[in-house]
RNA sequence: GGCGAGGUAGCUCAGUAGGUUAGAGCAACGGAAUCAUAAUCCGUGUGUCGUGGGUUCGAAUCCCUCCCUCGCUACCA
């Protein structure tokens, strides 16, 4: 009979930048939770995760460093992989989507499919930039829509109006990445058909909930793209960088990555059995029927793991002998902000795992990202919490019971675990609680109520302080020392149960604790059993949480507000020149009146003089200034900017404004001595 | 504006198949103890459950209005 074997994926982290902390509370960190406890139940399970290397945003980071692709996947996938390892992430193996392996793994598929005829073939004129030499996806084209001659149009449809069109059709197009006039050139591409998997895959989504309670979270997402009825999605693009398309004529032709990248799983799941020298293992796992398999993600992957790739499994399925199975569940969780905002890479707002680890130990962040996981809603990060934890509860209450007992222990019973005697009507009750606390915490851990997990065990840390507190053990030293003794044994075998039941959560602190005790973890179910035996001689004391300091916090908030203006004060902005330059013609206009846009929040509608006449200008300052207190002002308008049409209205230029950190915007004036058509140089 | 999520104790968050006095951790206040990292333990909450209405014998929980926040998105910054 084949033993249940489990799979555990964490979303693959796009080689693109470093992973911070909202990362690890989204995926990681759950999922390193709960590998690490099934390991400890002796499952046979493994964990696989690696870097997301291919797909545009990649290849744009390289040309503006002016290196290759693959500096930038090297250098991100190693920052990643010390991250994680540093933060203790237990995965069997890193991959990568670049490896050889994962090239052949993605274009299996996609030749596989190919053959079944699943996918369909659509020749489109798309647009090429012969100075970027590159096709341009239809986001990085814009132009005056055919329809209703609004800019800013893409080259398939128009979002003002909602036309769609063929680009040849879009008038005026320029390419947003060279500025030039793009080319328009044939091209085809490969489809696959997800609406024809819309029903099975309501279907596996329901049954695998009423089975497994999937989140509520991820199934309202699903709803949401159920209910909009799945499309034909293109699977490949014009582009050099990435897993090559294995057909004749398909030069410079890529799979999408969102096709490619969730395969990285099972490739590196191959590779991971390939070191171990069973090559074929990995089948065991993937297409054994006794197979579980969760994938850890944050939200913004929910689409992927739950619709996209359950369908591709499909696929699979349906034409070939070997069956893949598809994801149990798919815990997703939401957002960690960070003091209250959102980490945001381009405002460098919050704070990279190395960084954070250079001045913290990663238990304490596990311990304060585990009680505070996104787990239903976004939640918050802030330093002061994060030192109250680390102090008051990691520090103070478990840090000080493992403490007081092993300090006792050394000093009254020459290190030794003492015997056990009569026990009182507290003692049973505290073995009592022992025992039954493995099963308690891994009830939680199954339902992935990991945040409710952490908090219990720290209940217990509580519990025993409290039973210390009530046996008074310096007390009955003096008067009875068996009863002493009994006390310390019972304590002792608390704290080789914090160890065990906190090793998924803080395994750094469980291997010092361990180690203390001179012992190591029983599996899971034992966990509160008296595993420490009387007599056994336990290991020296030492201190597992030093207090965080004000001073230690303060320093590093500066650094991480510093950073933010660091930014400000070097913007990433390609140099112009003077000729560019003088392609903007700035004007002072002064505006005659102002009325707020219909149905809009922020437009409003300004007629202003430019000198040589009036013109109707729309801006988008309604959140920062009233219609009534417009007028009469002198500001500064870019007077040759193509018209654009907003919310319906004509706007023939632009104002000029700045905005504060709270988002309030400020226009440009001038003084009311200068006359209207001045030009600004 | 559209779509989605959310507004519950000072802070971070639980709690909805509607039902006795709305919870946890932290903080705060009072007390006990002194083995221990000035640590621990006990006790203490008059919270408009965002607002206003509705359904109901009964609503944080269901329905509607409105306000606010966040994310995605369209909005000329």
């Amino acid at each position: 009979m084949n033993t249940e074997k489990i799979i555990v994926t964490a979303a693959l982290p796009y080689a693109n930048g470093a992973i911070h902390l909202g990362h690890l509370a989204g995926a990681y960190l759950p999922a390193d939770i709960y590998v690490r406890f099934q390991r400890l139940r002796g499952k046979d399970i493994i964990f696989i995760c690696g870097s997301d290397e291919h797909g545009v945003p990649i290849t744009i980071t390289a040309d503006k460093e002016k290196v290759s692709p693959q500096v930038i996947i090297d250098r991100y996938h190693e920052i990643n992989k010390i991250s994680f390892e540093k933060f203790g992430m237990s995965f069997d193996i890193y991959g990568r989507t670049s490896s050889k392996v994962h090239h052949e793994t993605a274009k299996e598929f996609f030749l596989n499919f190919y053959n079944q005829g699943l996918f369909s073939e659509k020749k489109t004129m798309q647009f090429y930039d012969n100075k970027a030499n590159m096709f341009l996806p239809d986001r990085y084209v814009e132009g005056t829509c055919p329809n209703c001659n609004t800019d800013g149009a893409r080259s398939d449809e128009c979002e003002n109006c909602g036309a769609l069109y063929n680009p040849s059709e879009l008038k005026n197009p320029i390419s947003k990445i060279s500025g030039e006039k793009p080319e328009l050139k044939e091209t085809s591409h490969w489809f696959i058909p997800l609406n024809k998997f819309q029903d099975r895959l309501q279907e596996y989504i329901n049954d695998r909930n009423l089975r497994f309670n999937w989140k509520e979270n991820v199934l309202q997402y699903c709803k949401g793209w159920f209910h909009d009825g799945l499309q034909e999605r293109a699977i490949t693009r014009d582009l050099d960088w990435g897993v090559k398309v294995p057909l004749e004529n398909a030069d410079h032709k890529v799979l999408y990555v969102w096709f490619e990248a969730v395969l990285g799983y099972i490739s590196a799941t191959k590779e991971l059995f390939s070191h171990r020298g069973q090559d074929s293992s990995w089948r065991e796992y993937w297409q054994g029927e006794n197979t579980r398999y969760i994938a850890f993600i944050g939200k913004d992957n929910i689409v992927f793991h739950a619709i996209i790739f359950p369908a591709m499994l499909m696929a699979w399925n349906d034409g070939n002998k070997d069956k893949y199975i598809l994801p149990e569940n798919v815990p997703a969780n939401e957002f960690l902000n960070f003091e209250g905002r959102k980490f945001s890479k381009s405002r460098n707002w919050g704070i990279d795992v190395l960084e954070f680890l250079n001045h913290f130990e990663a238990d304490s962040l596990r311990y304060t990202l585990a009680l505070n996981l996104p787990e239903l809603r976004d939640s918050d990060f802030s330093w002061n919490d994060f030192q109250a934890r680390h102090n008051n509860e990691l520090a103070d209450i478990l840090g000080n019971f493992v403490n007081r007992t092993m300090t006792f222990v050394h000093k009254h019973f020459e290190g030794k675990v003492p015997q056990l005697g009569k026990l009182s009507e507290r003692d049973v009750e505290m073995i009592d609680i022992l025992n039954g606390y493995p099963v308690k915490i891994a009830t939680l851990i199954e339902k992935y109520k990991l945040k409710d997990a952490t908090l219990e065990v720290m209940n217990l840390a509580r519990l025993s302080n409290k039973y210390f507190n009530d046996s008074e053990p310096w007390k009955t030293l003096k008067s009875d020392k068996e009863q002493c003794g009994t006390s310390l044994n019972i304590s002792l075998q608390a704290i080789y149960t914090l160890a065990g039941l906190f090793l998924p959560v803080i395994p750094f602190t469980s291997q010092k604790i361990f180690r203390m005790v001179n012992s190591r973890p029983v599996e899971w179910e034992n966990m509160g059993k008296s595993n420490l035996v009387e007599g056994h001689q336990l290991g020296e004391p030492v201190i597992l949480f030093k207090k965080v300091e004000n001073e230690m916090i303060e320093e590093i908030r500066l650094k991480t507000a510093n950073a933010e203006s660091d930014v400000k004060k070097e913007p990433e902005s390609e140099l112009i020149t003077i000729d560019d330059f003088s392609k903007v013609q700035l004007r002072i206009a002064e505006i005659l009146s102002a009325e707020r846009v219909k149905k809009s929040d922020k437009l409003i509608k300004l007629i202003v003089d430019t000198g040589s006449g009036k013109r109707q200008v729309i801006a988008g300052i309604g959140k920062s200034y009233s219609p009534e207190e417009l007028p009469g002002k002198k500001v500064v308008i870019v007077a040759n900017l193509k018209p654009a049409k907003l919310m319906g209205e004509e706007s023939q230029g632009m104002v000029l404004a700045v905005e504060n950190e709270q988002g309030i915007l400020n226009v440009v004036e001038v003084d009311s001595s200068i006359s209207n058509g001045t030009k600004v140089k």
